[in-house]
DNA sequence: TATGATATACGAGGAACTTCGTTAAACGAC
DNA sequence: GTCGTTTAACGAAGTTCCTCGTATATCATA
């Protein structure tokens, strides 16, 4: 049961990067939010103190540049949004929000098709 | 396309019940959000109000007691929002998406499977 | 050890969100 | 018409979120 609050947008778009380079300075994570768009490097730095503070990430400070993690992995972060999303949403059935997700995407590629089919099929032998 | 801003935590549990109800005064609106917990009418009334400004709901004002109506469709929003989510924390990869709410399911109703297979079926005739 | 570069810490300020109290208008019953 | 009820409107206040400037600490090196 993890106790961590939802990552805002901010915090998220960093988290996506963090799975990315992490374990990473506040320097190096910062070098990649600028490639899109301008932002202060204090700014990049607050949001990493905030998130530490909210255990969203954590730190190692023996150095003098702090070393920066995730606390969880993205894909335990996918999990507990889809969680969310779907009982605020979809009124806590998984297979309404995929019919929605399925049903609303034009283009999915046959390999794509494949792989969800072999899922369901493993899903159905439990 | 519509330019309407995403919901907000509260505003989404507001369009919960008003995709239920609706067309509804603030005050029947407002009788079903008291039945999970309290709030002031008040409070209701300027959620409908600032939901109204943003275009999130329409409303029609010829009685005293305005009607509201939610702008979106409950399928458009969440359409809206798993493309949101999509976007932020799957790569844009509606497939990943569904592996991921498949995959961290545990109990799916085989009549779910079935229409998830059968909508498979459908998207992949085209 | 003085200097410049790089890092953290801190707090202020603005924007968005949420709550609610107060005021004024509309309405129905008498 | 008056009174009590119901409603909308408005603005203030508290909270979270995000941004950034300033101050301070650390470190390499000349």
């Amino acid at each position: 049961m993890s106790n961590l609050p939802k990552p805002t947008k901010t915090e998220l778009a960093i988290l996506n990067i963090m799975w990315i380079i992490s374990p990473a300075t506040v320097r190096q994570i910062h070098e990649e939010i600028i490639k899109n768009g301008k932002t202060s490097y204090t700014t990049t730095l607050k949001m990493l103190q905030v998130m530490h503070q909210k255990g969203l990430v954590t730190r190692n400070s023996e150095q003098k540049a702090h070393i920066y993690e995730p606390t969880l992995s993205k894909k335990a972060t996918q999990k507990q949004m889809l969680e969310d999303l779907k009982n605020r949403l979809f009124g806590g059935s998984i297979s309404s929000l995929v019919l929605q997700a399925l049903g609303s995407n034009e283009t999915t590629k046959q390999s794509e098709l494949d792989e969800i089919k072999a899922l369901l099929d493993k899903v159905e032998e439990n």
